[in-house]
DNA sequence: CACGAGACCTGTTCGC
DNA sequence: TGCGAACAGGTCTCGT
């Protein structure tokens, strides 16, 4: 489920809140209980409990995929991967047997950190940077222009899926949204990236853009039991629509692999290179 | 530098 | 019905 939409609707609804949940943002951390060791990346589980004690939640953001609580000296920074997710509770509730870590708040709230597949990570650290540094542009940044993209493409020769999946070369796409652009864009996902033209570079990162865009204001995809109500799910056009017809020619959308992930393409609109 | 394989994990769905 | 295989929104490390 995380990539950048699913990752800006959390952190959004974290830091304005809900009809059900008040806002994060205030909070101060009055306890913590890590439940799956290797959840916490860095520092030890005992520095990360006795730094965190007593810090407010100053505010709430978002870099690549990366979710940030920005609390008073330091930044707790948290990566959902395959199965990750952030959820307001009200303590005394049973947690979840998949919450991974628990932060207790002074309402008497708690965010618990779930996260099945146990991929998840969490760091907690002085300067995000240490963590944030090596990745690429935000792609709806004023820093991701036609021209970075295309000078990008040209100064590698990759396979255009496995590229765009690169956080270093552009921080926030993954599986879904990157076949969703291809395929707008109508680009072949074995393409090498120094093959693509202007134009169809150009035309890429609008794709990029637009899938980005309406990904964020569905409120990202849902998929069965990871439910957080975003419905962008039903705004798909190729991403697990094997066999279902392509909304641009009619063609049956198909199932390859591409750099050992799924990928699904319309092989009409989306020519193989030679 | 670019790519594939394997690892890290649990849960659901598919095929026989 | 049962059971193993395949598959899942991500990223890292290693070998070629």
């Amino acid at each position: 489920m995380p990539e950048l939409p699913e990752v800006e609707t959390i952190s959004r609804v974290l830091r304005e809140g809900r009809p059900t949940n008040p806002p994060l943002l205030g909070r101060v951390i009055v306890g913590s209980d890590l439940l799956w060791q290797r959840t916490l990346a860095y520092p030890t589980p005992e520095e990360f409990a006795d730094r965190i004690m007593g810090q407010m939640i100053g505010d709430i953001g978002r870099r690549g995929k990366y979710l940030l609580l920005r609390l008073d000296t330091d930044t707790m920074l948290f990566h959902l991967r395959m199965s990750g997710d952030l959820v307001l509770e009200t303590a005394g509730e049973p947690p979840d047997v998949h919450h991974r870590l628990i932060l207790d708040l002074d309402n008497g709230n708690r965010l618990a950190f779930n996260d099945t597949r146990k991929f998840g990570r969490v760091w907690l650290v002085s300067d995000p940077q240490e963590i944030l540094g090596s990745l690429g542009p935000e792609p709806l940044g004023t820093d991701f222009t036609t021209e970075v993209l295309f000078g990008g493409l040209n100064s590698r020769r990759r396979q255009i899926k496995p590229l765009l999946l690169d956080q270093s070369f552009l921080a926030g796409m993954g599986n879904i949204y990157v076949d969703e652009a291809l395929h707008r864009a109508k680009i072949h996902p074995l393409t090498i990236s120094n093959q693509l033209d202007r134009e169809g570079s150009d035309q890429l990162w609008r794709s990029i853009r637009q899938v980005l865009e309406d990904g964020i204001n569905r409120n990202g995809t849902s998929f069965d039991w990871v439910y957080r109500g975003g419905d962008f799910q039903n705004y798909l056009r190729v991403y697990q629509r094997t066999g279902e017809v392509c909304p641009e020619c009619g063609t049956l959308i198909e199932r390859i692999i591409v750099g050992q992930r799924s990928t699904h393409i319309c092989p009409t609109c989306q020519i193989a290179p030679v």
